[in-house]
DNA sequence: TACGTACGTGTTTTT
DNA sequence: CACGTACGTA
């Protein structure tokens, strides 16, 4: 009786504040669920309120439940909300990324595949680098087929689930494709040969496992009674394949998703995966949920105005019952140093008018265009914190002490081997590790033997390095077998390595960071050691890899929470799923966003939902800006306001104030779409008409006298490189670019 | 043969 | 501007 009070009590309590649909949603019995969840329409909540559900009133065991997104951070604000809600009763639901899932499951059936448990994971630049070795033993081209394009086309492979053999049969037979398929099947065979995996592979590997192993299937499928999807829009054909595996038995799956929000086909999501889920699950409910929270009526008008013009999409009205406030603004500045200031001083005023900075976030396409945010908030003491940048795993010297560790775990790591041997310098070089490699490949030895061979091969001039550091690496792998802790082995290589000596050249602020970067390394390794301990597990060294490979690119897990402080600094893919009070989206200009590649894609509808995404992060305040001139690389370009400004109606012809534009915009975008207001800058204001040829001698009015070294027609213009006196080069378009002929 | 430096060249988005 | 390659020096 107690407990059916309790169970009521917790009931009401989950469902309290939510609206019908969302309490549909939490509700719903069993068996497949589509919930089309508009921009801010609360889907985190209802994913959340449903284990809560799950777990207190319908007595679903925590550990039966399973819920999988995409990125470490949402899979991390899950937890955190679900255990809001259900505190420790929530503590054995696995809620995880796609990419952790899977490596879970293969560290767990290693044997089954081949592996030790022990295999590593490549990152890209380990990727990387042994493509390039590939590609020189194929004889292919760099020109024909660089590193990164051969990589890209076998991971979109591995995510359609193609093996090399069907890759090779589906494949066109010119020699840029033969040449692909030949890549793949012989990286595929090394990465195996290394006992490593690439990040496809996490994905790749685990569906060939359960597709094969009907018992581990069965096993999954018994332990995860439960199956909740975030960001379905964004899964590729492997994980579609995963979901509908595991969901198979019980069907007890939660798909949640927006494909106006997909923004990931460039790395194989399949959009069509929910727009066809009810044809994999014809016995499907579908709820939509319409009611967005977070966002004001102009801001949601505004994304609507974009959104709508894309053709591939199930049609959805977004409403609000929220109060407007502050109409969005569009402004244009002359370069991104201005945007920058003009940025910061807007902050300054909402600071003082009572807004938290970790309440406002800039976003830009592109992670290049973060710098100049951050050199202006640096000068002016403004606390910010920068996502998906470069960040403390990514430091070269931690890569290389990574490296030292990986190759302990996995001898047969011949890429973290040679990164190992060469960093820092120790007398082996190119020609050396060339010879390993060689040696190895053709007799089927271990890399590692390989070069001891090598150390006495008669004639050999290289042995002493090899040696030495032969001798050190027995004496860490001795460490390491003898138990010795992760933190202690860590701090053994920084001293034994060299690396420390080789970093601490004169009075280089830089080279004293790299070191406190080690320290801190050790330190951040220690803590990780101290809180498995307080749980009884035990670490050893791959598991601390592991569980920093899948963190690559996101942030830094032990600096999260102190560092959130301040704006926030993020490219539009890391916006996808946060929200703040004030957006300040920057560049809207033409071939940055749309991107210049994106549209040689013929991805525009994408683009459009980046831009989609972007808006309707914004709760309150919404600041659109773009420049006229912007420097990328070594040259200052001029740009056009992106044709998206005009889908939203905004007038982008003259500079204006954010008064000014507030004015005459906040109540008839329409009208203004209509009617077609935006010009382009006048086509030639420039220097076609001199028709310039290398050598003529010029003047520019902000560089000086220089002289034309060369000239490129591009649908855009003729592209001028102009060599200035001062010694400096720079690129225009002529059309757009007053030259003087002297 | 190893390694540092000078130059030239191309530039999205990320698990 | 930052990376990768080509070259020159030890």
């Amino acid at each position: 009786m107690e407990t059916d009070n309790l169970k009521a009590t917790l009931e009401r309590e989950f469902l309290e504040g939510l609206n019908d649909v969302q309490r549909e949603a939490v509700l719903h019995d069993g068996g497949p669920l589509l919930i089309l969840a508009g921009a801010g329409s609360g889907k985190t909540r209802v994913i959340t309120h449903r284990i809560a559900h799950l777990i207190r009133v319908r007595d679903v065991p925590s550990r039966r439940i399973l819920a999988v997104t995409f990125t470490n951070k949402a899979a991390a604000e899950m937890r955190e909300r679900t255990e809001t809600l259900v505190g420790p009763y929530g503590r054995d639901a696995m809620i995880r990324t796609f990419h952790s899932l899977g490596l879970q499951i293969l560290r767990e059936n290693a044997s089954l595949l081949g592996l030790k448990s022990s295999f590593t994971v490549y990152d890209p630049a380990a990727q990387k680098s042994l493509a390039k070795k590939i590609l020189k033993d194929l004889k292919v081209e760099a020109a024909l087929l660089p590193p990164e394009a051969a990589l890209n086309a076998t991971e979109r492979a591995r995510e359609r689930l193609l093996d090399p053999d069907s890759y090779a049969a589906e494949t066109r037979k010119d020699p840029y494709h033969q040449s692909i398929a030949q890549f793949y099947r012989e990286y595929h065979k090394r990465l195996r040969e290394q006992q490593a995996l690439d990040f496809s592979d996490l994905l790749y590997e685990t569906v060939m496992l359960l597709q094969t192993n009907a018992q581990l299937l069965e096993m999954c499928r018994r332990r995860w009674q439960h199956l909740l999807v975030d960001e379905y829009q964004d899964t590729n054909h492997a994980q579609y394949r995963l979901v509908l595996l595991l969901a198979g038995g019980h069907r007890n799956v939660v798909v949640v998703g927006d494909d106006d929000q997909s923004i990931y086909s460039w790395r194989g999501a399949d959009i069509s995966n929910i727009l066809n889920f009810e044809k994999d699950f014809p016995e499907a409910k579908v709820l939509r949920l319409e009611e967005n929270y977070r966002s004001t009526p102009s801001i949601l008008k505004l994304a609507a105005s974009v959104i709508q013009n894309n053709s591939e999409r199930r049609e959805k009205t977004l409403f609000t019952n929220r109060p407007d406030a502050r109409p969005p603004s569009f402004r244009l500045y002359q370069e991104e140093g201005e945007e920058a200031r003009s940025v910061l001083s807007r902050i300054r005023e909402l600071r003082s008018a009572g807004v938290r900075l970790n309440e406002i976030a800039v976003f830009y396409r592109t992670n290049a265009q973060s710098r100049i945010f951050e050199q202006v908030f640096r000068e002016a003491n403004l606390p910010h914190t920068v996502f998906g940048g470069f960040r403390f795993f990514d430091r070269k010297e931690i890569r290389d002490l990574m490296a030292y560790m990986q190759v302990l775990v996995n001898p047969l790591d011949v890429e973290n081997f040679e990164r190992v041997l060469a960093n820092p310098p120790k007398g082996i070089g190119e020609k050396t590790l060339e010879s390993a490699r060689f040696l190895a490949g053709t007799t089927g030895i271990p890399y590692l033997e390989a070069l001891r061979q090598l150390a006495v091969k008669p004639g050999f001039r290289g042995a002493k390095p090899i040696n030495a550091f032969l001798a050190n690496y027995e004496r860490w792998t001795d460490l390491n077998e003898s138990g010795e802790r992760p933190s202690v082995i860590l701090k053994t290589l920084i001293e034994e390595s060299g690396i420390v000596e080789y970093y601490r050249k004169e009075d280089d602020p830089e080279s004293v960071s790299r070191i406190e970067n080690m320290q801190e390394f050790a330190t951040a390794l220690a803590d990780y050691e101290d809180r498995a301990g307080a749980e009884n597990r035990e670490v050893d060294i791959a598991e601390f890899l592991q569980s920093v490979s899948l963190y690559s690119s996101e942030s830094d897990p032990d600096l999260e929470e102190e560092d959130r402080q301040g704006v926030h600094l993020m490219t539009l893919h890391n916006a996808k799923g946060l929200e703040f009070r004030v957006v300040f989206f920057t560049g809207l200009e033409e071939s940055l966003l749309p991107h210049r590649m994106s549209l040689e894609e013929g991805n525009l509808e994408e683009e459009r939902r980046l831009v989609y995404v972007g808006i309707t992060r914004a709760m309150e305040q919404l600041y659109l800006s773009a420049c006229r001139f912007r420097r990328t690389g070594g040259s200052f370009d001029p740009r056009l306001p992106s044709r998206f400004l005009e889908e939203m109606g905004i007038q982008t012809r003259r500079e204006r104030s954010y008064d000014e534009f507030d004015s005459s915009w906040s109540d008839s975008s329409r009208s203004y779409s209509e009617r077609k207001v935006v010009s382009r800058p006048a086509p030639d204001s420039g220097s076609s008409a001199l028709n310039l040829v290398p050598g003529d001698r010029i003047r520019h009015k902000s560089f000086g006298t220089g002289e034309i070294e060369d000239t490129e027609k591009t649908p855009a213009g003729t592209k001028l490189t102009i060599r200035f006196d001062d010694g400096t080069t720079r690129r225009f378009l002529d059309r757009y670019t007053p030259l003087e002929r002297i």
